[in-house]
DNA sequence: ATTACATTGCGTCATAATAACACATTAACG
DNA sequence: CGTTAATGTGTTATTATGACGCAATGTAAT
């Protein structure tokens, strides 16, 4: 993939990349789909460049696809990281040498890059996190225990949640996120993990269900302790509607 | 301005752009700053290229600065756009002979431009269009009267007024874009003029003074038909605090 | 089997926010 | 000096929200 880049960087963008934050939902936890080389201590987020010959978002589905093997899926630019020292430390010279690329040729690689940001919400259950090449690893970490991150990643990751938190209040959530069938407990725990807060049980109930998307299925989860909560699937056409119109119009 | 960047396009961000929707409010009109140049017969954004040794927002500053003076106000990244096509016809060979510019030096030119889309909102009253040299015109148009733009900067235009709007759910407005002393009914039009519907005057009086961002004076507008209305002012502390917090958490 | 317990489902009530509207007040103007 | 077109203040009905109570349900311990 670098070598790639590196030896038709013609063919991509100059100093412009992608980065992904890519959010799924487990066990009650906000997961982000994290990525490590080998050589280095630290994690990154996915991300890529963009071919010259490629639109910015068909860039980001494609850097979304190659980790997830998903799309179609939920993903939205929220933000543009270009600080000057950004990438000061990523690619210097040792790097370069450790790489094995030749400083010519790499040259570019050690400007600053300017990076766009996106964010997807995916269907945990549904994704193999998938490594490109044998020394990368791919992890669903728990947001609340990201690790040290390269660059300026945490600063990415946490302007993306914080995007989430906002525009959780101007559209529904959780379509691209829980699985079909799904109970209001689980939904409500979505919310209150992303908002990093409780909410009570009923007025949780009353106020999701007043929105119109939800529709009660005539089944309840199995194999569960205590009382089966019922299961509820999306309306999707309802949903989308929502989605386009937005809520809490304000004034 | 662009032959110093074709001359030393090794010191600008390469294929990188910002654009700038500089937003007014005069006359009950929502206006935005654009710029002519004589030769061409469309008008566009004011925008910039961003020095390698400048963060993206500083080299947005700098774009603001130089077409009004002003500094210190409300300016904020908002999206951007990188369709493959979104300059294709910009700097094609045509234009690069009209402007006499080598090709050898303006290939870079005709390669697609990503730009950084930021909004501002600043204070009519104090701003004096500030032409680049003698060809360019710079004019504030009322939003509902923009005529045709270039490239895609009706889209980046549109979707600046689209995040406007869903931000004055968010966040109080009126600071930056309105002289230090006005009334309610002028705050309310401006409102009005954003979300582009009515609003009833006794609701929004509520509803506004209840935020707590504003100070009543002991003063009313003078020269003005029927009665006449009192005056306000912002009180900048707790309109930061808002601003920090926001407002309608939603959940 | 019976009981304890955690969790779900449904409902209530007081309070706050919103929408729709009535009426008095003010200043310019003919 | 009355007309007119604004502003300032208040009222009422409706809806949304926040803070709870209590019964129903299924698991697990006794």
């Amino acid at each position: 993939m670098l070598k790639d880049i590196i030896d038709n960087n013609e063919n991509y963008q100059p100093g412009l990349s992608i980065d992904c934050v890519i959010f799924g939902f487990h066990d009650n936890q906000l997961k982000v789909l994290l990525i490590k080389v080998e050589r280095a201590n630290k994690w990154s987020l996915p991300g890529g460049f963009i071919p010259v010959d490629q639109d910015i978002d068909t860039a980001a589905i494609t850097v979304l696809n190659s980790r997830t093997g998903v799309d179609g899926v939920f993903l939205r630019q929220f933000a543009t990281f270009g600080k000057v020292d950004r990438n000061k430390q990523h690619f210097d010279k040792k790097t370069l040498e450790y790489l094995k690329i030749e400083e010519a040729k790499g040259k570019w690689l050690m400007r600053r890059f300017v990076t766009i940001g996106y964010y997807a919400l995916v269907d945990f259950s549904k994704i193999l996190p998938n490594p490109i090449g044998r020394y990368e690893i791919v992890e669903w970490i728990d947001h609340k225990e990201v690790p040290e991150l390269i660059l300026d990643h945490r600063e990415i990751l946490d302007k993306a949640l914080d995007t989430l938190r906002t525009e959780l209040n101007l559209m529904p959530i959780g379509y691209n996120l829980l699985p079909e069938k799904f109970t209001i407990p689980e939904l409500q725990k979505l919310y209150e993990t992303i908002l990093d807060k409780k909410l009570d049980r009923r007025n949780f109930l009353r106020k999701i269900t007043n929105i119109g998307i939800l529709t009660k299925l005539d089944e309840k989860k199995s194999n569960v302790a205590h009382k089966a909560p019922n299961l509820y699937s999306f309306d999707k056409e309802k949903y989308d509607e929502v989605l386009k119109n937005g809520l809490n119009q304000g004034w």
